[in-house]
DNA sequence: GAACGACTTCAGGATTGCTTAAGATTATGG
DNA sequence: CCATAATCTTAAGCAATCCTGAAGTCGTTC
């Protein structure tokens, strides 16, 4: 629910399975397959993403330097063993991985979540003054005292957290910690926002209101008087 | 208080990676390229070992059934594809880990932090107030007394257990606890559930409920009131 | 100060979880 | 190999909890 993982692949055999395995191991998977289509997703919004790199439409190094651009989440290249190592290895510096194949979806899947676990890992959750949010364990601490979120309320706060200091729309956060597609809806995500900032107490501050746009989750929020 | 790591790795690049890794992470480390020699140090000396499997002279399973006659020090044992994973998988419930290569260096840090952190304490087991849950010995006591699970129950409770404080879904345990992959099936998880904290009794509070998502083994429970 | 966006309160209605009981399956002992 | 016991699964009703949307108020922008 909470890390997002963008999978671009044609192949629909092979998509399928990166999909369903990703899933199983607990992670949103959007999955597109083809360049052109993978073009225009916001590519903010994801935490990861599994890249092919022979497309139909757009080649994947073309994706990579798009995003590249304005993004620098990690990016795991999968390739056929045609394609030449050492143009792949070139970009695998890039902070990027790679894998050839075929291999094993589980393969794939020990290497996201070792891609995902480093932030998450070292600080044990995401602080925020005296909040601290920990994914994992799905707890958030005011001043190391234990506050109850409730499921929808977490995966706002959760969402809003491991985007530090960014403004996400209102529209991306309903569509991302809100059941289903609803049109509507954008009212009930006020309704939580404020539940959470209740809850938060003095700390709520650091949920800030970016008007006409959304929320941010702020490592410093601004003052008030 | 350094921790002193042995790593035992012929593969002269890779074992470098780690060394350097590690020592960058604040570990003392001594890298050994073949069996033969790693064979002849003091095991007493370390607090923890990388062990590759397939090395020049000494397989490592060797090394490691001569180390666990004299120290229950914990070993990280690095694994190629090939092996055959039942063996390995049976080792490593020795309360030992195990990584399949290729793997992240950073991977293995956080591994080996992760088995520092808790002092090797004579407890076998892992502990959760009056809870103790004995993965090798498939034994849970509670206040020292003995309490009698079921096969699906221990497995539950152990899966929860090892993944100490954190939220795991229900769908992550149906499918790694219960046989088969049943689509349902999470009414009879509920089922379980109720039957370990019962058996639990007063301590079957670390077994907490996370609402909508699943369910986690609390090391502080929440107090209600 | 008018218009629009954001905040809060509130109460169904819906979802999710717990428990009991009974049927299905597997293990055990003769 | 059958009979019995233990265990696992499923079903169903109930309880706890949460989500949603409406409506009114408050705050900001122009």
């Amino acid at each position: 629910m909470t890390n997002h993982v963008l999978v671009v692949e044609d192949d629909v055999r092979l998509g399928q399975e990166i999909v369903e395995t990703l899933e199983q191991a607990d992670f949103q998977v959007t999955w597109h397959k083809d360049g052109t289509a993978a073009r225009r997703v916001d590519i903010g919004s994801f935490q990861l993403v599994v890249l092919d790199l022979m497309l139909p439409g757009v080649h994947g190094f073309d994706l990579l330097k798009e995003w590249r651009k304005t993004s620098d989440l990690p990016v795991i290249i999968l390739t056929a063993r045609s394609e030449t190592h050492d143009k792949v290895r070139g970009f695998a510096l890039g902070g990027d991985d790679y894998l050839t194949k075929p291999f094993w979806p589980e393969e794939l899947v020990a290497r996201v979540q070792a891609r995902l676990r480093r932030p998450t890992m070292s600080t044990a959750g995401l602080e925020f003054g005296d909040v601290l949010v920990d994914v994992d364990q799905r707890e958030v601490r005011v001043g190391g005292q234990s506050v109850d979120l409730t499921k929808v309320e977490f995966d706002i706060l959760a969402y809003l957290a491991t985007r530090r200091d960014k403004a996400v729309s209102r529209r991306q956060l309903v569509d991302n910690t809100l059941d289903e597609d609803r049109e509507g809806g954008e009212r009930t995500l006020d309704v939580h926002i404020s539940r959470i900032r209740k809850k938060l107490g003095e700390s709520g501050k650091h949920l800030e209101t970016v008007w006409g746009i959304g929320y941010r989750m702020a490592t410093e929020p601004k003052e008030k008087r």
